[in-house]
DNA sequence: TGAATTCACGAAAACGTTGTAGTATTTTTA
DNA sequence: TAAAAATACTACAACGTTTTCGTGAATTCA
């Protein structure tokens, strides 16, 4: 940083102006063909760059985007950064990660940071104890200041801005429904507490599929697990969970999860009951994951299709920075449909 | 961001001067007590924070860590990232991540913008392209114009800065002795080209090994995986080598796999093969991270320590960016200890 | 040849902040 | 009571860039 050829520099070393140097480079017609040439091969030689936070002072925009999400080692997250990356990148921004770790205050202090010129708008994907809290100032606030937001994934109608969600309902009906075609009646759901929006959507959905296919409904076929700090602590007690679900109902013949890690507990504990997926048992999950692929047997999944979320998230947002009449403020939501990816599990 | 209050807004609205104004929220005792508190109070109500832009084009330095990786889809980095982020928050900086893609130019590109004025110092990891192709020289470029580098886990001797490590070759050696400790003779290598020094090192320590057992080596127990653009394509690849190996030789006991992907490749292939895991073939693989605890049966693993690299690499970074006295120029590696998680492919 | 144009460049402001160096007032001191 | 010192502020430069507005000198026109 200290070495970094300057403007000022050039012009000094070239005995000109700082201004006949800025217009040189950026082929100024009020500048004479000897002199900016001149200028161009010293500047190249010096291997010039401008100064990007000098420019953003200027021009009031960073050119950059940022995301904050609650866990890069999520699969689905970091498909979708991907996503971001990409339409980001095709458009001249740059893209800067951050993460919440599902704690408030770390996405808080994160929101706050960037958003302190640091960036032009937001993509972002609440943490689990933001949603438990239900509080969401800090992204109101954000917005108020006229910083764009997208929301994706773990939306909530309180926060005005545009959304890029998956139809869980939908994925989710699409799942349980599945598994009645293939025959089967006590399916057995893996939730998540109800504050997280998509397990509670995701809920919804297997609901309908069971009414609409006039089987009862069982409560103690649902089972939502506990949100201790840790998640290794979490899987062991939600597989323990599962185990005693099946001692006490022989009838359980198909298993549906809201995403790929409580079905990794599912299928080690079927194994300890001893218990054959798919004959006996069938399952299929939410995230098109890597434990999806490499499990034995692989998983049947709800693909959430999380690189289209990114780019149509990172679209939707360049969008609103670059039309400039902030007049327009309908906020629009985008829902981006499931596709379900059959594999030995069912 | 159009509606952030700054300094000079306050200072208009309070009929004081902007030095007033910057002063009273810092403190500065050349302020009366009763116009700081007034300037403090209203700064507040407005929900005044400074413009971080602003700041790093007058202090010349960004508090900012930018991290480089080739993919935020592998574990591994995940974890790296995590740690990063860690000790740069203890340390009042913050974290952009942007990713390589594996790809050269990305990783040039992203270099290039981010050493633009956005950030204090790089951690970076690099790209497959970059090794294969053996060409630093934007690295090398960044360091000459006084940006601290820390590279992790893909380094290369010809880049001259702090590096952090696992040790590869004891961490192979290890993983393999354990094999050959449980009886095994024939232990199949899955690795990647040479290029790539984390598997050519990880290769060094599986020779070691045999030699030091004196064991006769086959070079057809080694499968140096293909490297075509799509991961996808090259599974399938190794896939059916692996087969090909087993048909071969029916010797085979053991599997040695370079990464987890690798062994879950290893995984499906065994049990096309009909051949039971652990019983009748061990395996062992580097990056203990999801798929090795999900699969079935669970892997035995070299854990790299991923949080431990990524806290190490940041405090480096952030030492060297705390003492301005850059005479010192002596750079270190700092080799991180991996350690074996027995699970049940053993 | 004198006036009007064009050419080729420089000066300065602005973005938001901090810190140094003033500068009026008031208070203390001799 | 005059000089010195403390108080409570303001002005200004600087960080690196872009861009508008000047401004001398050279060129063209009548």
């Amino acid at each position: 940083m200290k070495n970094k050829i300057t403007l000022k520099k050039m012009a000094h070393e070239l005995n000109v102006s700082i201004s006949t140097v800025s217009k040189s480079l950026k082929d100024s017609p009020e500048i004479g063909d000897e002199t900016r040439e001149r200028i161009k091969a010293f500047a190249k030689s010096q291997g010039y760059r401008p100064n990007n936070i000098a420019l953003s002072l200027k021009n009031k925009k960073t050119k950059t985007i940022g995301v904050i999400i609650p866990d890069v080692v999520h699969y689905f997250f970091a498909l979708v950064v991907n996503g971001i990356e990409q339409i980001a990148r095709q458009n001249g921004y740059n893209v800067v990660v951050a993460l919440s770790n599902e704690s408030f205050e770390k996405e808080v202090v994160n929101l706050e940071t960037l958003a302190d010129g640091l960036i032009d708008g937001f993509i972002l994907s609440l943490s689990r104890e933001t949603m438990k809290n239900q509080d969401y100032h800090h992204i109101n606030e954000t917005i108020r200041q006229g910083m764009p937001v997208v929301l994706f994934d773990r939306v909530i109608p309180e926060i005005e801005c545009d959304k890029v969600v998956v139809d869980d309902v939908k994925g989710a009906y699409d799942a349980t429904a599945l598994l009645i075609e293939k025959g089967k009646k006590n399916i057995l759901l893996l939730t998540t507490q109800d504050y997280v929006n998509v397990g509670r959507l995701r809920t919804q959905g297997y609901i309908k599929a069971f009414q609409d296919n006039a089987l009862p409904l069982d409560n103690d076929l649902i089972i939502k697990t506990v949100d201790t700090q840790s998640s290794d602590k979490d899987m062991s007690i939600l597989e323990k969970s599962i185990e005693k679900a099946f001692r006490n109902n022989k009838q359980i013949d198909g298993i549906f999860a809201v995403n790929e890690i409580y079905a990794g507990a599912a299928l080690r504990a079927l194994k300890k009951l001893n218990l054959a997926v798919p004959d006996q048992v069938s399952i299929i999950c939410f995230t098109d994951g890597l434990i999806s692929k490499y499990s034995t047997p692989t998983l049947t999944t709800v693909k959430q299709h999380g690189e289209e979320i990114g780019k149509m998230a990172a679209s939707k947002l360049i969008d609103r920075l670059e039309k400039e009449d902030d007049a327009e403020t309908t906020f629009e939501e985008y829902v981006i449909k499931t596709t379900i990816i059959e594999r030995e599990s069912t």
